[in-house]
DNA sequence: TCAAAACTGCTATAATATAACACTCCCAAA
DNA sequence: TTTGGGAGTGTTATATTATAGCAGTTTTGA
């Protein structure tokens, strides 16, 4: 995400905090903008690594607490497969996420599917299952790693 | 799984070992077997625990080894919403996994989809990204957590 | 203006996972 | 039959990821 982008993005999202009653910090603010800038799903460390260039010895607590603020409120997700942090640019909250994950330049690309696959969702049917949340994560190779 | 499947499981890997030229080792079969006498996905330290039952002091490299053995070859899958791992009864290699994990007793039913369903296909063509293995966590609520 | 809620900073520690190295076991080729 | 190599183990140490708990600060709203 670019300069231009991230300054949106944090727009919107101080937009958000303020308009739900929620406080826009510091720490929160300069880890968005570091997820954001970020081309790549970075991991709990590097975010708290970078935030050291911004703000006085940050402990993990720091970091993994503006973490789960923003994965509650639907503007960041967890990929489990790499226990990394990414940006989510839908605007609304979604039961779901899903990443194409490249094992060669590790970009994850967000797939918004709205809905589990109908198959998925066929078998949850079939065993009497409540879907409260769900996840799929891809792994291969992107576009750009096969024709380099 | 019951003592009398597990004992089934154990002779279906140890004659896929012996076929494939690799050895079905004692950390191995004790690991398996703890494995699939867990009613839900268990974690690594879960199974060291377990393995320290049956083997004098085993250290974490000795669980994760055969963890990984198994994974590689098909027998057991990683669930990385829980950190934690189960069998996998399919008698096949499959490029992906899928699971509904219930939020409340912690169990994991495996539905062996065996290709990437129709909406995320769509969406790996369009990108042109090329699938080397992909995993779905469902969780939420099984049959018998929503009807006490 | 003050009480409650939300948030931070910090210490400590839990939980999960792997690197590296010396040693053993087993098979198969000479 | 020995011997050499690959597969596997045991062990130490350490890396990586994540959270509990508590004291103090900021914000808000009654």
């Amino acid at each position: 995400m670019n300069k231009q982008d991230v300054k949106k993005l944090v727009q919107v999202v101080e937009a958000y905090c303020t308009k739900e009653g929620m406080r826009f910090t510091d720490p929160r603010r300069h880890v968005l903008e570091i997820v954001a800038a970020s081309d790549k799903p970075i991991g709990a460390y590097d975010i708290l690594a970078r935030l050291g260039e911004r703000l006085d010895n940050p402990k993990p607590p720091t970091a993994y607490r503006a973490i789960e603020f923003f994965e509650q409120h639907g503007f960041m997700h967890r990929i489990e497969s790499l226990n990394a942090y990414v940006i989510c640019y839908a605007d609304h909250r979604h039961e779901g996420s899903q990443f194409m994950i490249c094992d060669v330049c590790g970009k994850a690309i967000e797939t918004h599917l709205c809905h589990l696959p109908a198959d998925l969702m066929a078998r949850t049917r079939a065993e009497g299952f409540v879907v409260s949340g769900w996840s799929a994560e891809i792994h291969g190779r992107c576009r750009d790693c096969l024709n380099p």
